[in-house]
RNA sequence: GGGCCCGUAGCUCAGCCUGGUGGAGCGCCCGGCUGAUAACCGGGAGGUCGGGGGUUCGAAUCCCCCCGGGCCCA
């Protein structure tokens, strides 16, 4: 057997040389492959699935390296559980953004040019490239970042396979009659040519016309229905007008001509239209003006108006009209609002009439305007109706408009034909599956509901090329076949075509099953959000080979924009699939903000991508400082912050340079020399520190099982920092300077090191590159048998018996006693290394009493003090001044109403209260409104203030008290200190060994001789000198040197033997 | 316009669910330590808890309204 030997951990923190080194020795050693292939062995799966980016950029946000380090985290964590962790990324591939990206690099402006001068086939061949370069470049970064996830082997839905699973949700929804084909009334944007989803438009304020418009009433001379809009363009299509049933509405004369309105309505419009007089001849509920038929101003210009005449009336719509707006009389033109649709079908319009074509120009129906674009026509339509007297007023305002969130035109509302999926009718399965779903925090689900309850059905199809194709064919008859795979598309007569995308499968003709004639595939694309909702099985595999206790993910997360997008697609998917939600945990992660709180944007120059923070900060403390972060709420980007991250893992790495330095300079072998063999040499200290680890592993554990990522890494961050270096290692350093390999001093780094790899455990899955680097350095070589990589080790064991809640809380107690002695030093201006006689706490806490029994010898000792005593406040004698605190909590609920005269009278006599208390157990008050309160112990706390000759520092619990003169015998101590450490520091300078041995000259100032001599032997062996010489005379061959103590002279040389 | 989230020290954030009189880190100022040393440690100053109202003996915490930021939707 090869014998272990610790290794050392030299110079300071630097992240990039760590990661560097470690990046080529995974990459060298195929270390994911080689966890990928031991977790592949484990019998329990980990389900999980990466959500997929879109390739549209070739260097992921500052966001997407968050996400993607919560996973890597969790599936590390998992991984070292054992179990099989699926962990496949992947990349949503198609849709519109590339598209348009496309045709901006090959110069088109309009859809139609694609297949006119471009060609279908070149033009996907584009975007497939495009697609393919952005990913592999998103994919070098995150393995920058040090993300072990299956990146040789992505799902891309842009695969045959991927869009093949997709089809059988096609037929699957098919075969449930879920899905159709009908007209509807879409966002669609003409230079795209595509309807858009209500989630693919952004709004932007525009200036559009404002106008009201006078529509005859048939057969009354000079009156009109009074409407307002602010497209004009829609009027050619108008076919009724709408008016709340239950409001009041007027019939008003201005001149010789009559208006109808709304009551409420009738002060703006008059104002803003100018009316100077007018007279109200009546007022009547709107339901009254039902059935009143109207004639269209443009009638003589637009032959589309010739059909719809019939349909000229007043209907009544109360979900529609409002009084916040126009004449409370809306214009409705069912082809170009969804609304206007929706009341049309009520009343059965017959007509659904959109004369714009799919570019946004009006068509033949639209008479004079054909040709022109829809906004274009606006004031041409204005001055129209000028001409015809049926222009009340015209002007303009600024409103939110949707355009199309990748090329920014305005988009019109239009009536067309489109695939659609009846979701509604699962509206109730759906809100059962989402609410079976555990999400983190809880108020996902609460967005989620709030969706569910308005849902719509889904708009499926979309008239693009770059996307799923919808497995639809159709023949002459009208019959309709889904294909649910490429097997059932070569049963019906087709051939496999090169690929699946567009132009290909269109070419791709079927035998009608019913009428054996040619069927065509129908043109549209699916929605992108098709894609990506079904990743939770088309990921792995068709579901005709997926095991069917697979489909459901134990774990996903993303942004809380995916509420409503993917984990909304997923639930839609899962649904309509396999009847069920299909995960079971949610962790919700929030965004990366700018330092000042708003969106980073590359156009406001306030942009930090993944590889300016790694280049700048590091991969590991970029991590480490995302990962801290409350997951769930937005993050605001801080150098500062990232930098302080930095910093405490300087702090943790210089705790291992510490631990190994000292346990290779004595040959510590932690296999031999382990735990178990010097466990009778624990002090109290090494069994605090053990117990704190143990506690720290199990809560780290709970959380992240809990998938609680931030306060797992907060709990780690701060153990190392303040539990391990600002606390364990100063109580040990005296211990591990002894020279002999004593076993006090073994038991410290036996101690050490089991909390140093066990915590370095913990850390693996969030930092993973500094782990690996210490890893390799200090802990593999110490133990032969132990993997290559820390990646490969196993979760660390909670160790019950060392847990000790009782030994944690005292430990806290007597941090806090030193912390208020070094409090009351600093007071008295009494440095640390001037030993002091004693420290005196009062308190009447039995707590304290017993820790400071219990934990003397240790608060003695960082203390600096000869000796710690614990006495009752009441034993103070004259010259002391007390503080009450009154215990609210107490007084509160016992005096109530007068508790607020108590906490006034007791803050106002404090120090006469707290001596009647001490004296005589109670005191009794005199209120403001005459009633008396009895005070005891129960309701305040007395602590002293000020002590004759002590210097004090009162806490929480009492009152620690240092006496500030000092004997002589002190004071020689404290000096001796003081020189031992200026010849430490020369030691130091000339480079000598630890155990080198030297001879020391030293001139000391007349008064202080005496002092010094009294301690030569103590600084002797501080020292590691020979021999001590007080004299004026210094060798010249010595290094020499002039120190100022306490504001004197000293001069001292030394001389290696 | 609607739903949800956030607003606490100069900065970044805990605390809020379950009310008891505000914490941490960084920065700043002061100091200590000097065999982790281009390190390490301690102390101090710093706050109308976004604003207003309500409930309560008592509100950062519970309720209502408003303001600012974010996400999603109109």
């Amino acid at each position: 057997m090869v014998l272990g030997r610790i290794g050392r951990i030299n110079g300071h923190y630097n992240p990039w040389t760590v990661e560097e080194e470690i990046k080529r020795f995974w990459e060298e050693n195929k270390i994911y492959d080689k966890v990928k292939k031991k977790s592949m062995s484990q019998p329990r799966k980990f389900l999980f699935i990466d959500g997929p980016p879109y390739p549209s950029g070739d260097i992921p946000h500052i966001g997407t390296a968050w996400n993607k380090t919560i996973k890597d985290v969790i599936l590390r964590y998992k991984r070292m559980r054992g179990y099989n962790v699926y962990d496949r990324p992947g990349y949503d591939c198609h849709g519109l953004p590339i598209e348009v990206k496309v045709e901006q690099k090959l110069g088109i402006k309009v859809k139609r040019e694609i297949e006119e001068k471009i060609g279908v086939d070149k033009f996907i061949q584009e975007c497939k490239n495009l697609a393919l370069s952005n990913l592999s470049s998103m994919t070098k970064w995150f393995r920058e970042l040090g993300v072990f996830m299956d990146w040789e082997n992505p799902y891309l839905t842009l695969r045959d396979e991927y869009i093949e699973a997709g089809w059988w949700l096609f037929k699957k929804v098919y075969e449930k009659g879920l899905l159709d084909s009908e007209l509807r009334v879409v966002y669609w944007c003409p230079r795209c040519s595509t309807t858009l989803a209500e989630y693919e438009i952004e709004y932007k304020v525009l200036e559009d016309p404002s106008i009201y418009v006078k529509f005859p009433v048939r057969g009354r001379e000079k009156e009109y229905i009074l409407i307002w809009t602010t497209t004009p363009w829609t009027l050619p299509a108008n076919t009724f007008v709408m008016a709340h049933p239950d409001e009041t509405y007027v019939r008003i004369r201005v001149g010789d001509e009559k208006y109808i309105l709304a009551k409420a309505r009738l002060e703006h419009v008059v104002r803003e239209t100018g009316i100077r007089e007018y007279e109200v001849i009546e007022e009547f509920m709107g339901k009254e003006l039902e059935g009143l038929e109207y004639d269209h101003p443009l009638r003589d210009i637009v032959p589309l108006q010739e059909k719809l005449s019939k349909h000229h009336k007043v209907f009544m719509a109360p979900e529609v009209v409002t009084m916040y707006e126009g004449t409370g009389l809306v214009h409705g033109a069912p082809g170009h609002g969804m609304e206007d649709f929706s009341i049309a079908k009520k009343y059965g319009v017959d007509i659904i009439a959109s004369p714009v074509d799919d570019e946004g120009r009006f068509t033949e129906e639209a008479g004079k305007y054909k040709g022109l674009y829809a906004r274009d026509a606006n004031p041409v339509i204005i001055q129209d109706l000028r001409d015809r007297g049926a222009l009340l007023w015209s002007g303009s305002l600024q409103h939110k408009y949707p355009i199309c969130w990748r090329c920014k035109t305005p988009v019109l509302q239009r009536a067309t034909r489109q695939w659609i999926i009846r979701v509604t009718k699962l509206k109730e399965e759906l809100k059962r599956e989402a609410s079976r779903v555990n999400w983190m925090p809880g108020w996902a689900l609460e967005r989620l509901m709030n969706m569910l309850e308005n849902l719509q059905d889904w708009v499926i199809s979309r008239q693009r090329y770059w996307g799923t194709p919808l497995p639809i064919w159709i023949c002459p008859e009208g019959h309709r076949l889904v294909i649910g795979s490429i097997k059932e598309l070569e049963e019906h007569g087709g051939r496999r075509p090169v690929e699946l995308h567009r132009p290909w499968i269109d070419e791709v003709v079927l035998k009608c099953p019913v009428c054996g004639k040619p069927m065509k595939r129908v043109p549209d694309v699916a929605d992108v959000w098709f894609d990506s909702g079904i990743a939770f099985y088309a990921a792995r595999a068709h579901p005709e080979r997926l095991p069917r206790d697979e489909v459901v993910l134990d774990f996903i997360t993303e942004g809380h924009d995916q509420i409503r997008g993917w984990f909304f697609s997923l639930l839609r998917s899962g649904v309509l699939g396999f009847g069920k939600a299909p995960y079971k945990n949610v962790l919700v992660h929030g965004f990366v903000l700018d330092e000042h709180g708003r969106e980073m944007h590359k156009s406001l120059g306030n942009y930090v991508g993944t590889d300016e923070a790694i280049e700048k900060m590091g991969r590991d403390p970029l991590r480490l400082w995302v990962l801290q972060a409350t997951a769930w709420e937005d993050l605001r980007f801080s150098w500062k912050g990232i930098e302080e991250t930095r910093k405490d893992l300087s702090i943790a790495w210089n705790t291992y340079v510490f631990a190994s330095t000292y346990m290779e300079l004595d040959c510590y072998d932690p296999i031999e020399q382990g735990l178990e063999r010097l466990r009778e040499h624990l002090r109290i200290e090494d069994k605090w520190i053990l117990s704190r680890i143990n506690t720290l592993t199990k809560k780290v554990t709970e959380y992240l099982e809990k998938y609680y990522v931030h306060e797992a890494a907060r709990l780690i961050r701060k153990f190392i920092v303040e539990d391990v270096s600002h606390w364990y290692i100063r109580l040990i350093r005296p211990r591990v300077w002894i020279e002999e390999n004593v076993p006090d001093k073994l038991a410290a780094y036996a101690t050490l090191y089991y909390v140093l790899k066990k915590w370095l455990l913990l850390a693996s899955p969030m930092i993973p590159f500094m782990a690996e680097k210490i890893y390799r350095e200090f802990i593999r070589p110490a133990e032969p048998g132990a993997p290559e990589s820390i990646h490969l080790m196993e979760w660390p064991s909670i160790d019950e018996e060392y847990i000790d809640p009782g030994l944690e809380e005292e430990m806290e107690l007597v941090r806090q006693i030193y912390e208020a002695s070094a409090a009351a030093r600093m007071k008295a201006g009494i440095k640390l290394r001037q030993p002091v006689k004693s420290i005196i706490i009062y308190s009447d806490d039995e707590r304290i009493a017993e820790t400071v029994k219990k934990y003397a010898d240790l608060v003695k000792r960082i203390a600096n003090a000869k000796n710690v005593e614990v006495r009752p406040v009441s034993e103070l004698g004259k010259l002391v001044r007390y503080k009450i605190e009154p215990i609210y909590k107490e007084i509160g609920p016992r005096f109530r109403k007068q508790a607020r005269q108590v906490i006034k009278y007791l803050l106002e006599h404090q120090d006469e209260v707290a001596r009647t208390i001490l004296a005589e157990g109670k005191a009794l008050i005199k209120l403001e409104d005459g009633g008396e309160a009895e005070i005891t112990k129960d309701y305040v706390k007395i602590t002293p203030v000020y002590i004759e000759g002590y210097s004090v520092e009162d806490t929480e619990w009492g009152a620690v008290v240092i006496d500030t003169r000092l004997t002589e015998e002190e004071l020689a101590e404290g000096l001796a200190r003081d020189v031992i450490r200026r010849i430490q520091v020369m030691r130091k300078e000339l480079n000598l060994p630890l155990d080198a041995k030297i001879i020391v000259w030293m001139t000391v100032p007349e008064p202080h001789v005496k002092l010094i001599e009294k301690k030569l032997s103590y600084i002797a062996g501080e020292t590691r000198a020979e021999k001590i010489m007080i004299t004026s005379e210094h060798p010249g061959d010595a290094y020499t040197k002039e120190w100022e103590i306490e504001g004197e002279t000293y001069k001292i040389s030394i001389r290696q033997i």
